[in-house]
DNA sequence: TTCGAGATCG
């Protein structure tokens, strides 16, 4: 009798099947840990020329951020193909390095491997800001010629790549959508956001209006667009016309309210919307952060951690960069201890984030801290400690910081110097910063913005070198805006000069005329002169001119609290104490010699 | 399609 053996495939095929079906999602695997696993095993089972394993490997890599390895992966493998190729730059896209995208395609051209549909729309993904607006156009003048026009995928990424590429990028993409011959809805949505990114919501509702049909993201482009440039009433017509809303309408227009300062409206839609996700409650924690509202900022804080929600990166540096902002150490640490809850360490752009924070609300020691305990540092991290070093008066140790910086090998870029030149400033280092201000573009091969010059006029005005600071704006070689004149103007107050004083006054109103502040820096700098005579004739013209000048508030942070007072304020229940404190303080302050300087 | 690090005066 003959048994017949049970049929088996050779090894090799069922060991490659197996691992096949194991590694059917593996492009999608985030886990660190298990992707190098699984490297070993295909190493192991001499499968990593394989063409169907290669790109998921790679894939993974690059979602564990791991380019070395997934670059390793790629080259491997001897006859890469058109997939393999995309595969890496996609990858390199994802982890935000676009030259080495570049470098890919053209190691591709060069290697006789032809793009495909999906090359191009990758490429062009990774091209973003105005410097990459002549990569764009190489790129579609390469897909014009090889005519790769046949799938609409292709236009419609060079139309939004066109448009993250700032106002002339815009009109290369308007340009293109017109003699575009098909076009479906996402060539609609991607010409109107990129319009407005541009700041162009009038043309913007033009095309929207224009549109055959419409879904949930061409209408929540244009009520982002009526957000950004904060017409919250334009936005919540539309609003109230959409055919269904979702969590991205309502959390757009949750932002808007936020951005015009409207908090009560923001706070009825958030408690109104049906869905709220982490961008949401990110959000609406921001808003309350950027307005100093500590109390609500850090109970929203506490509800959303409650809720379950945990913060992502994007989560995180929103709301601590609102802390810096209006200088809430509170939420700022309290955010801060739920990262070292729940993480083992911060990338780097999390820790830039909190150095920034702890320098501007004043924290210098913890700021040291996050900074010394940074496994990785970059540029900005490096700028976030300098600014705050130069912010709080510690120049010198600021311009310190900047020498161990470049003894590090790190580049200093332009935010740097405006941060070595502030440091100048508030030690009052004059000659230090001439020679920084000189060396910028000599040896760093920067070129002096408007910000720059900002900081230098306000270090030659405060040191008191008037007429250089003057001789300064002049030979500006852009024109001078009105924080310019406004460093000056502060500068001609501390120095007395009544006559410069008028010149940058008049420079001022031009380009600000409906500000107040200006008018009454004059009347100050008038008064400090003695010159009542003019001070009268100053509040007359600003009275016939209908300009008024709001009181001026001050606002102090006490147990989580923010309390703002004004000029003669009464409002505060336990006023009358208040003043009898301050009436103390006078009184010491005329007991030590202090005059004060209206009576000088 | 919503949030996302550093930026000159007061």
């Amino acid at each position: 009798m003959l048994i017949s053996a049970p049929i088996r495939a050779p090894t090799w095929v069922s060991r490659r099947r197996l691992l096949e079906e194991k590694l059917s999602d593996l492009h999608k695997w985030t886990n660190l840990k298990q992707v190098k696993q699984v490297h070993a095993q295909i190493y192991k089972a001499n499968l990593f020329q394989d063409l169907y394993v290669a790109p998921k490997l790679i894939s993974a890599f690059s979602l564990c951020h791991q380019m070395v390895l997934a670059v390793s992966v790629f080259n491997q493998i001897q006859e890469p193909n058109v997939h393999l190729y995309n595969t890496l730059i996609r990858a390199h896209v994802h982890n935000s390095q676009p030259s080495q995208a570049f470098a890919a395609f053209f190691q591709m051209l060069s290697d006789g491997v032809s793009p495909d549909n999906f090359t191009y729309p990758f490429l062009v993904k990774a091209c973003s800001g105005e410097s990459w607006f002549p990569v764009v156009q190489m790129v579609h003048a390469h897909v014009e010629k090889f005519g790769f026009f046949s799938d609409i995928f292709v236009p419609n990424s060079l139309i939004d790549s066109y448009s993250k590429c700032g106002f002339v990028g815009v009109n290369a993409a308007r340009k293109l959508f017109t003699v575009m011959g098909e076009r479906d809805i996402v060539s609609w949505n991607s010409m109107i956001g990129g319009l407005v990114k541009a700041g162009e919501v009038g043309e913007a509702r033009k095309l929207f209006d224009e549109m055959p049909e419409r879904d949930a993201v061409s209408w929540n482009t244009i009520l982002d667009g009526y957000a950004k440039a904060e017409e919250m009433k334009m936005a919540f017509e539309l609003f109230e016309k959409m055919p269904e809303r979702n969590v991205v309408s309502w959390s757009t227009m949750v932002l808007g309210y936020c951005k015009v300062g409207d908090m009560d409206m923001a706070r009825m839609l958030f408690d109104k919307m049906p869905v709220k996700n982490l961008v949401t409650w990110t959000i609406i924690i921001s808003g309350y952060a950027k307005k100093g509202l500590t109390k609500e900022a850090i109970g929203l804080y506490d509800r959303m951690e409650k809720a379950g929600l945990k913060s992502d990166d994007g989560a995180v540096i929103s709301i601590l960069a609102a802390c810096a902002e209006s200088g809430l150490l509170g939420l700022g640490e309290k955010v801060h201890a739920s990262i070292n809850r729940t993480k083992f360490k911060c990338s780097t752009l999390v820790s830039n984030a909190l150095v920034d924070m702890y320098a501007k609300c004043g924290s210098l020691d913890k700021a040291y801290s996050v900074f010394n305990g940074m496994a990785r540092r970059d540029v900005v991290s490096w700028n976030a400690m300098l600014q705050g070093l130069g912010m709080h008066g510690h120049g010198e140790e600021a311009l310190w910081l900047f020498s161990r910086m470049k003894q590090g090998g790190f580049v200093p870029d332009k935010v740097t110097f405006i941060g070595v030149l502030c440091a100048c400033t508030h030690a009052g280092f004059v000659e230090e910063g001439r020679r920084y201000f000189y060396a910028m573009e000599r040896d760093y091969r920067i070129v002096p913005e408007v910000e720059h010059y900002g900081c230098m006029i306000d270090l030659l005005g405060r040191g008191g070198h008037l007429k250089e600071a003057f001789r300064l704006v002049r030979s500006m070689p852009m024109e001078p805006n009105a924080i310019i004149w406004g460093t000056l103007l502060g500068a001609c107050r501390m120095h007395n000069a009544v006559d410069l004083a008028e010149e940058v006054v008049d420079h001022l109103v031009k380009l600000e005329p409906s500000d107040p502040g200006n008018f009454s820096l004059l009347s100050n700098i008038y008064a400090a002169a003695g010159d009542w005579d003019s001070v009268s004739k100053l509040r007359l013209q600003m009275r016939r001119t209908g300009i008024q000048k709001p009181s001026g508030a001050s606002s102090i942070e006490v147990n989580d609290e923010v309390h703002e007072f004004t000029v003669l304020d009464k409002s505060h229940p336990r006023s009358d104490k208040i003043y009898q404190m301050i009436n103390r303080l006078v009184q010491d302050l005329k007991e030590v010699g202090y005059v004060p300087k209206a009576y000088q």
